[in-house]
DNA sequence: CGCTCCACCTGAACGC
DNA sequence: TGCGTTCAGGTGGAGC
């Protein structure tokens, strides 16, 4: 499910009920989700502040007091929840619970379970198996046309596996790319060695402008996603392509043409693009 | 190493 | 109504 827009919504909303909270109970209903949770994973929050809550790619890290950081990941179907008190019986899914001294209530629940949670030792973040070989973050001072120009040299993948490349640029899925690629005027089959220097420059400038709507829309919703309080994201209303096969391309309907958005699968993923202005 | 494919898991949507 | 098939926002390991 959840890109970076998606995460940084949760991680946002997760704020005023985490940040300078204590966890005073922790209830853990399995073992693991993708991976087994750590060993002695609730005897290691309990009693624990968080101090901070920042976001890594797609993953939230939550800063302790002891110095340690919790790490969670979303997975495809993640949700969080933060209820005002005790909320009423667990359903299916909701596999872990923080109570904190608020007293909030922060359930997560993921049908798939491919989301994951892990501990890190303090400044451990760096050679973290599942960090250090993220590229740069998307939104930060690290990313630039010149990143990607570097990237892209000498790779004959197509720019939307590349894209997808958390060692590339770390937040993107299969949503933001293929928005991205409309928005620059890119085909996502173009060879990323390809692209030239004025395609690479729109293509940044894309992935930093639709990636700040998302976040100010809450993200998009299309099953699983939603805000800490439970309401939807809305970007998912202003697709250009993503999920609009057969239906008429808006940049191009601006331009006076119709034409007609297309499905294809890479990489064993569908790619939606406009066969024309993506040309 | 570069690249593609597949498995991991559940549920929703669709066709018959 | 029910059953089988397909697909889904992610990721890492297998395999070529």
């Amino acid at each position: 499910m959840p890109e970076l827009p998606e995460v940084e919504t949760v991680r946002r909303g997760l704020i005023p009920a985490l940040e300078g909270a204590k966890l005073v109970e922790v209830v853990q209903r399995r073992k693991d989700l993708r991976k087994p949770f750590p060993e002695n994973f609730v005897s290691r929050l309990e009693g624990r502040t968080v101090l901070r809550l920042e976001r890594r790619a797609k993953y939230i890290m939550c800063v302790l007091d002891d110095g340690w950081e919790l790490l969670i990941h979303l997975g495809m179907s993640g949700k969080v929840r933060i209820f005002e008190g005790n909320p009423e019986d667990y359903q299916a899914h909701d596999h872990l619970e923080f109570v904190t001294d608020g007293p909030k209530w922060i359930r997560y629940n993921d049908p798939r379970r491919f989301g994951l949670m892990d501990l890190i030792a303090p400044m451990g973040r760096s050679q973290h198996p599942l960090l250090r070989d993220l590229g740069p973050e998307p939104l930060g001072d690290d990313f630039s046309a010149e990143v990607l120009e570097k990237a892209f040299a000498g790779k004959k993948a197509p720019l939307k596996a590349v894209l997808l490349d958390q060692r590339v640029v770390a937040g993107l899925g299969n949503i933001y790319v293929c928005e991205a690629l409309h928005r620059a005027g890119l085909a996502p089959t173009l060879p990323a060695y390809q692209a030239d220097k004025d395609r690479i420059e729109r293509l940044y400038l894309a992935i930093g402008d639709i990636l700040r709507a998302a976040i100010a829309a809450g993200g998009s919703s299309l099953r699983d996603h939603r805000q800490t309080d439970g309401e939807l994201g809305y970007f998912q209303h202003q697709f250009d392509v993503y999920g609009r096969e057969g239906e008429s391309c808006k940049s191009c309907a601006k331009d006076g043409r119709t034409t007609l958005i297309e499905r294809i699968v890479q990489s064993g993923r569908s790619t939606f693009y406009c066969p024309v202005c993506q040309g």
